[in-house]
DNA sequence: TTCTTTAGCGCC
DNA sequence: AAAGGGCGCTAAAGAA
C-alpha cells in the first residue's frame, strides 16, 4: 500500500494510508519524528511506496536515523515532468505552486535548481512555504491525486507511470549517494599533484608551472615575458611571430609549427589540473577519506544530472588515481556500451539497427562489418554524427551510408530535428518533454532579431532554428537514454538492498558501486541484470541488448 | 570595489 | 577529421 507523508513546519510528521486514486484511506496519524514514524511502517512491511513532497526534503533525516526506503513518488520531481509533458515547461514545480494552481491562487516562482544561480548565503533554501495555516498533508494529496489524474491524462499513461517512478527512484539513489560520498585518498591525490606539479605553496605558483611558463616565454625570443594562463597575452604572442590565431583553444594550437606550442599545451593541462582539482579542490571538497558533491536529478533538461559543487561529474581521468576502495572492498565500474546507438535502435524500431544491437559485442564493430568495410572508426563517426547533428565533414558523407542501410533509424533522429526547427516539442520515449524554443532563447543566437547569419544559414532556414534541431534531435536520444539509465539505477538499487555494497557514483553512463571484495562478483552480476531489466521495462520486448563493461578494481583510474 | 560574462577545458 | 549535443568550474576580462 502506498502512504503519504507530510513534515510540517515543526518539523513533526502528519501520514496516511492511500487508496488508489491517491485519497486518504484510512485515519491521519500525528508523530513528533518523521525517521521513527517511516521506519515503524517500513518494517511492518505494509509501505510498497512513500508519497512525499521531495526526496530531499525529507529523506536525508531519514538516512541520517539509518532509515532505508524501497520507493517513493517525489511530488516536485514528478510535477516538472508532468508540467513538461503538458507543454508548460518553466512553471514552478514546488508542491506550494502545484497546490496553488490547484486553488487558482497565486503561484511562487521556485529557487533556482542550481547552486550557482543562487544568492550566495550559508544554507541551502528550505521548502517553498505553503501559505501560512495550510495542512501540509492535505496539500500533498490534493497535489498527488491531480498528478495520478494527469498522468492518465497523458499520451502513454503507462509510461508516463514509469517515467515518475524512474525519476523518483533517481532522487533516492541521489540522496543515498550524497550521504555515502566517494571513496577518496587526499594522501595519493597530494602526491599525485606534487608528482605533475611540483611544489606548491600557499598563494604560490607551482614549480612546475612557473617552469613552463619560463618555457614558453623564451620560445617567443630573449626577453619575452608571456603569461600563458592569459589568452590576450598569447594571441598577442603569436602575432609578433607572424601567426594569427582566433583563440588560444588547445586545438587550434595544435595546428601550429612553433617552439612556443608544446609547452604551452602542458601548460594548459597542469594549470587546469592546479585550479580546478589541486589542493584548494582537495580542501574544499574531500572530508574523512570521501569526496561529496550534491548530485541533481534532472538537473539538465535531458534528465541527465547534474551536480552542485566539486565538479563531479569532470572528475579529470589523472585525478582517479585517488579514488581507492577501503581496505578490503572493490570498486566495481561499470559502463553502458554504446548506450546512445542502442538506445537509438531501441526507440527507432529500425530492424537492421535492433539486429546490430542484438548482439552483445561492440556496436561499432558489427556496425563497421556490415556497412562502413570494417572501419570501425567510421561506423562510430557516422552514428554519432546522426545524433548529435553532424553539420558538415566526412561524417556528413558516413551519414549518408548509415542513412540508406538504417533508415528508420536515421529518420527518427531526423524527425526530430524537424520538429525542432519548425518549433514543435519533442518527447523521449517514456515521455520526459524537450522545453520550447522560447525558453531556450537566450541559448541559441539572436532568435530572430537582428541580422540574418548569411554564413550559417542553409535550405533549413536560420542558424538559430538549425541549432534548435540539433538539440532536438539529440536530445530524443540522450533523454531516453538518460531515462534507461534511470532504470538501471533503480533496479540496482533494489538488488544491492540488504548487502554492503553502495553506489557511489554515477555519471550519465557510468556507475561505481562501493562493496566488500567477496560482493564484487555478485554486484557485477546484478548490474548486468539491471540493464538488461532497464531495457524491457523501458521498450518493451526488443531484441536490442544493453550490456555493460564491468571492472572490479582497488582503485578508479585501473578500471579503463 | 563588486558583479556578470567570457574563454577555455574537464567529463559524458 | 572537425569543432556538433549535454553539462560545471575557474580565472580573467569587462561592466557597473
Amino acid at each position: 500500500m502506498r502512504w503519504a507523508v507530510a513534515v510540517t513546519a515543526e518539523g513533526t510528521a502528519l501520514l496516511c494510508p492511500l487508496d488508489g486514486r491517491g485519497r486518504a484511506a484510512g485515519p491521519v496519524a500525528a508523530e513528533p519524528d518523521v525517521a521513527r514514524a517511516v521506519a515503524e511502517r517500513t518494517a511492518s512491511g505494509s509501505v510498497t511506496r512513500w508519497v512525499w513532497r521531495s526526496t530531499a526534503q525529507v529523506y536525508p533525516r531519514l538516512l541520517e536515523a539509518g532509515v532505508r526506503v524501497e520507493r517513493c513518488h517525489d511530488t516536485e520531481a514528478c510535477e516538472a515532468l508532468l508540467l513538461g509533458r503538458e507543454g508548460r515547461w518553466g512553471e514552478p514545480r514546488s508542491l506550494s505552486a502545484a497546490w496553488a494552481r490547484l486553488r487558482r491562487a497565486p503561484v511562487p516562482e521556485d529557487p533556482p535548481l542550481r547552486a550557482a544561480d543562487r544568492q550566495p548565503s550559508l544554507f541551502a533554501p528550505g521548502p517553498v512555504p505553503l501559505p501560512p495555516g495550510t495542512d501540509p498533508l492535505e496539500a500533498l494529496l490534493e497535489v498527488y491525486a491531480g498528478q495520478l489524474r494527469r498522468v492518465e491524462a497523458a499520451g502513454h499513461p503507462e509510461r508516463m507511470r514509469l517515467l515518475l517512478a524512474a525519476e523518483s527512484a533517481g532522487t533516492l539513489v541521489a540522496a543515498e549517494m550524497n550521504r555515502a560520498g566517494v571513496p577518496w585518498r587526499a594522501d595519493v591525490h597530494r602526491e599525485l599533484l606534487r608528482e605533475l606539479l611540483g611544489e606548491s605553496y600557499p598563494g604560490g605558483e607551482p614549480t612546475r608551472l612557473a617552469q613552463l611558463a619560463e618555457e614558453v616565454s623564451r620560445a617567443f625570443g630573449p626577453g619575452a615575458r608571456v603569461r600563458p594562463d592569459l589568452p590576450a597575452d598569447v594571441v598577442r604572442a603569436f602575432a609578433r611571430d607572424g601567426i594569427r590565431l582566433s583563440s588560444t583553444r588547445a586545438w587550434e594550437l595544435r595546428k601550429i609549427d612553433h617552439p612556443a606550442v608544446a609547452p604551452l599545451l602542458r601548460h594548459k593541462t597542469l594549470y587546469r589540473l592546479h585550479t580546478a582539482h589541486g589542493r584548494s579542490w582537495l580542501r574544499t571538497w574531500v572530508r574523512d577519506g570521501r569526496f561529496r558533491p550534491e548530485y541533481v536529478p534532472g538537473g539538465s533538461v535531458t534528465g541527465r544530472w547534474t551536480s552542485n559543487g566539486g565538479g563531479a561529474l569532470q572528475i579529470p581521468k589523472v585525478v582517479r588515481r585517488a579514488v581507492v576502495a577501503d581496505e578490503g572492498w572493490r570498486l566495481v565500474v561499470a559502463d553502458a556500451d554504446q548506450m546512445e546507438p542502442r538506445v537509438l535502435a531501441a526507440v527507432s524500431r529500425d530492424r537492421g539497427l535492433m539486429e546490430v544491437a542484438g548482439s552483445g559485442r561492440d556496436m561499432y564493430s558489427v556496425l563497421s562489418d556490415r556497412a562502413f568495410g570494417g572501419d570501425r572508426d567510421r561506423a562510430k563517426l557516422a552514428l554519432l554524427g546522426a545524433v548529435y547533428g553532424q553539420t558538415s565533414g566526412d561524417g556528413l558523407r558516413h551519414l549518408a551510408d548509415l542513412r540508406r542501410r538504417y533508415p528508420a533509424a536515421v529518420a527518427y533522429v531526423d524527425e526530430a530535428a524537424r520538429a525542432g526547427e519548425e518549433g514543435r516539442l519533442v518527447r523521449t520515449w517514456l515521455g520526459r518533454t524537450c522545453p520550447p524554443a522560447a525558453a531556450r532563447e537566450e541559448d541559441f543566437g539572436d532568435g530572430g532579431a537582428g541580422p540574418p547569419e548569411t554564413d550559417a544559414q542553409g535550405p533549413s532556414g536560420g542558424g538559430a532554428a538549425r541549432a534548435r534541431g540539433r538539440f532536438t534531435r539529440n536530445f530524443v536520444v540522450q533523454g531516453s537514454g538518460a531515462d534507461w539509465m534511470l532504470l538501471v539505477l533503480a533496479s540496482l538499487r533494489q538488488s544491492l538492498a540488504g548487502t554492503r555494497a553502495e553506489l557511489v557514483f554515477f555519471q550519465h553512463d557510468e556507475v561505481i558501486v562501493h562493496c566488500p571484495a567477496q560482493e564484487a562478483e555478485a554486484v557485477v552480476e546484478a548490474v548486468r541484470a539491471a540493464g538488461e531489466r532497464a531495457g524491457r521495462a523501458a521498450f518493451g520486448e526488443t531484441p536490442v541488448r544493453f550490456p555493460f563493461t564491468t571492472a572490479v578494481v582497488e582503485c578508479y583510474a585501473d578500471a579503463k
